[in-house]
DNA sequence: TGCCAGGGCTGGG
DNA sequence: CCCAGCCATGGC
């Protein structure tokens, strides 16, 4: 482990922002809370963030004197009304919005993202947390941290893990999803697919081109779509959004798939996937009825 | 213990 | 287009 010689400290200016909604909502699998703070990993940077009346401090191991990095991934330019009055007039999102307003959404690298995206397949956030924490622990590089009890590495390359072997992959947990990961990093590798560049096609086409990698269907695609390279109207339905949308929108009748792919493509507005997010944590967050 | 998890693929109606 | 079964693993 490297001890820092050095520590930076910024106040990340921002208000109607809740981190703990925002880093604890399944998109981004690499924070952990130690009491009022979250501690993670930003490319190569160990960071703690704490919440603070004026915004969010942030306490970085190594020395840093510019943190557009930082500001980057938190989207702490967002203002955040502006998104929620495009919002539908209904009374699931209002109740969402009640209930953690200030969740947004982060800028995440699209290599991590889609990596741990196709990893997220039938699992639960804390086993996604654990398959992550296992590949950069054996593949990713050390970091520069804080002190002797730190732990953190970085997010291992694609060419890190092109270059592993399923079964080290399957030693990480991953299942059924590892020659999945592996196939996406070789596709990366070769050349045959350029993230980069995905971020500037139109939606469908960077969704398409998503989807060719084996292991991505629509709901991992609109996952990276929206959580790495912002595509406002990315829409992941997972279980939790199926649940939602049943209770919530269609509480008479079963619709199909085909008629729930139309409804939410043109319900929620030009922001649908900030809709979405609120929908998802108020559905995994609210306190559990008719228990009894 | 059995059910379910931020799914996708394949093969059948 | 729709559906069932399968994939690997662990939390609850």
């Amino acid at each position: 482990m490297i001890a820092a010689a050095a520590a930076s400290t910024f106040l990340v200016s921002v208000h109607d922002y809740d981190l703990d909604a925002t880093l604890s909502s399944g998109q981004a699998f690499r924070w952990r809370r130690d009491g009022n703070n979250w501690e993670g990993v930003i490319g190569e940077r160990w960071v703690r963030l704490t919440p603070e009346p004026a915004g969010i401090r942030a306490f970085a191991a190594e020395s840093c004197t510019e943190w557009s990095w930082l500001t980057h991934y938190l989207q702490s330019e967002i203002v955040l009304d502006d998104i929620l009055k495009t919002f539908p007039k209904d009374l699931p999102l209002s109740e969402s919005v009640a209930a953690c307003r200030g969740l947004r959404l982060l800028r995440q690298e699209p290599w991590e993202c889609l990596a741990s995206f196709i990893c997220s397949s039938t699992k639960q956030i804390v086993q996604i947390q654990q398959i992550i924490d296992l590949i950069c622990q054996r593949f990713g590089k050390p970091l520069s941290l804080p002190n002797q009890t730190a732990r953190g590495f970085g997010f291992p390359s694609a060419a890190q893990i092109a270059g592993s072997s399923e079964a080290e992959l399957r030693s990480c947990k991953m299942g059924f999803r590892a020659p999945y990961v592996r196939a996406a990093a070789q596709a990366i590798v070769a050349g045959e697919l350029d993230l980069e560049s995905v971020r500037s096609l139109p939606y469908q086409e960077a969704r398409n081109a998503l989807t060719q990698l084996p292991g991505v269907g629509e709901k991992i695609a609109n996952c990276v779509l929206l959580f790495a390279f912002g595509f406002p109207e990315a829409f992941p339905v997972d279980v939790w959004i199926m649940k939602a949308l049943r209770q919530l929108y269609f509480p008479k009748r079963r619709p199909t798939p085909a008629r729930l792919r139309r409804f939410v493509a043109s319900y929620f507005g030009p922001h649908a996937g900030y809709a979405q997010q609120y929908l998802f944590h108020f559905m995994r967050t609210r306190r559990r009825v008719n228990v009894s």
